[in-house]
DNA sequence: CTGTTAGCGCTTTCAA
DNA sequence: TTGAAAGCGCTAACAG
């Protein structure tokens, strides 16, 4: 049924040992017996079997990717990184989805070393000693993408969120801005919720600004909740003239809900995020926010991987990359 | 170094065999028997090679899923879709960016069935008879997710999209239209772009409504062609009073090219779309548009291909999913 | 209910 | 430069 090695070999009229250092581009081949091999695989269609060759040669050139959500547009943007750069190292990847819950996480880590992949990434929620010893359990190297773990032991690219933030709320700051409120993810999310969250405050902090409770609100990182959220600064007494949004989408739905009551961006509140996702540039107006990486993100870190896989010796294990503020029309001076 | 399945037998005192029934949950163990083997297992870390249970069963539950863009929010929504599904029927999903071009595709093809994946989901552009030679070369089940072959003798999953495109245009000849202009995909492509191109032209042709070679403009999916094609229709003596645009995307672009340019919609001109994708509700006005069930593409026709691969019989291997018109605000009846 | 025994298709020493 | 042979870790008859 299935064509092998075997049937090559005798077709060529040579050993499966030659077959395979032919199919391998083992050097070690005469030229005219490797034509040979050729032909004989060209005439039968000879298709090698990868799963066969893992077994014998305990590599399967796939890596494993656990991602929290792939229809969330920043992680499909880390995940496209990730193929483009195995791919040019001839490395495929197993995808699982989890959902940034731990269960399915320690789930899907076993089931990706039980199909014995040469390496894993892993992008998730925190990172807990539970995941550390899951990973323990096999030698295959990992790099945490777009996460970062507390005990900071394992290889990882990431951005500063907490700069990132930093960065953002500093630019309303600059423009004049006192009374800024922050649409916050959930505090529980280590990078996008708490780091964020810091950032904001330490920028007021550092700008002698008090802390205000009432200008600090939760949301899901979603559109609606950034419309929830404004309206509710709406409602305040003192309303704030700037509202710094954790991601592009809140931020979104926070302009939304300022123009619908009526109230002008940036003329009477400026808005400002983080993420720069292809919708900061499709609104009116278009948005100011703090670029990430996160096809960098992607690549940089399978790029990582390679490295570790090879065993090739690695400078910094953690890797932050830049984000960059980058301007559009969303901000402007408070009204005097 | 790595247990394997013959420490276990011995560690449990059984042999080999017995350590895989109760692996594989084969009810014919004892209970007693399968309880040391559970404690040998745990005792000494056990994790089964799945590399080398693939070699042996000739089955790797692994299927592979070519797509043209992971990046993109409508495939990573089917391939959410997809992953869904699989998780479900224990499956996993090796993931390869193709991007729509025939030689990546087909060199994608072939590595995945090197790796003896289970099935085969293709997303791509064109289904050209290479493809289907490609396919040939082995028994595995492939399903077309989001295409159809010419021939239409694969199994597929998809939507009738020159329908989707004819409801769209009709809704706006019944708003009372004359004048409806089309931003395109390119035509190459057969779904997204030829085959929403002729629902437009069949829409016209069933209202009477005269075709005109300058209201169609092709785009390439993106915002900025919706900006550029509006821009030039507005440029025309006689401007459009209604735009239908092949994706969201562009519908997107379209209706700020007009507000830019001081006109206001649907007051002044209407637009009109397919796709509804998050950003359908995220932009003012809230978008009109057929809305096409992307996760429930990929899910069925994983669901599809689990029963092809388990050889069960299948009623109707080509399966088209409805699509539904989402009235929302971008669309009104033409100034008198 | 359990064990024995062949492979699955390939890589990789080791010799020649 | 080539071949022989021993596995890689597991499943799947088959026998008992």
């Amino acid at each position: 049924m299935t064509v092998t090695i075997y049937d090559v070999a005798r077709e060529a009229g040579v050993s499966m040992a030659t077959v395979s250092r032919v199919v391998n581009n083992n050097p070690n081949v005469k030229p005219q017996t490797r034509k040979k091999v050729y032909e004989a695989i060209e005439r039968l269609g000879y298709r090698p079997n990868a799963v066969a060759r893992g077994l014998a040669s305990k590599k399967t050139t796939t890596v494993g990717v656990v991602i929290p959500d792939i229809a969330n547009a920043n992680f499909a943007e880390v995940a496209r990184g990730i193929e483009d750069i195995a791919n040019m190292y001839h490395y495929n990847i197993i995808l699982c989805n989890a959902d940034k819950r731990k269960d399915k996480e320690i789930r899907v880590i076993n089931t990706l070393l039980e199909k014995q992949v040469d390496g894993l990434l892993f992008m998730g929620g925190a990172v807990t000693d539970e995941h550390v010893q899951a990973f323990n359990t096999s030698n295959v190297p990992i790099v945490l993408c777009a996460t970062t773990d507390e005990k900071g032991v394992i290889p990882s690219v990431d951005i500063n969120h907490e700069e990132a933030a930093f960065d953002a709320v500093n630019r309303l700051i600059a423009e004049g801005h006192r009374s800024i409120a922050m649409i916050s993810g959930t505090l529980q999310d280590p990078a996008n919720g708490f780091a964020r969250y810091h950032g904001y405050k330490r920028a007021l902090e550092q700008a002698g600004i008090p802390y205000r409770e009432e200008y600090v609100r939760n949301g899901n990182y979603k559109y609606e909740s950034g419309i929830e959220a404004t309206q509710y600064f709406l409602s305040l007494p003192e309303r704030p003239t700037a509202i710094f949004a954790a991601t592009d989408e809140m931020a979104i739905g926070s302009i939304h809900a300022l123009q619908d009551n009526g109230l002008s961006v940036p003329a009477d509140v400026s808005v400002i995020s983080v993420d720069n996702s292809r919708m900061a540039s499709m609104i009116r107006p278009l948005l100011t926010t703090v670029a990430q990486p996160m096809y960098d993100i992607g690549a940089v870190s399978m790029r990582l991987l390679t490295k570790l896989m090879k065993k090739e010796s690695v400078d910094h294990a953690k890797v932050i990359l830049p984000h960059e503020l980058i301007v559009r029309r969303s901000v402007a001076a408070p009204k005097a």
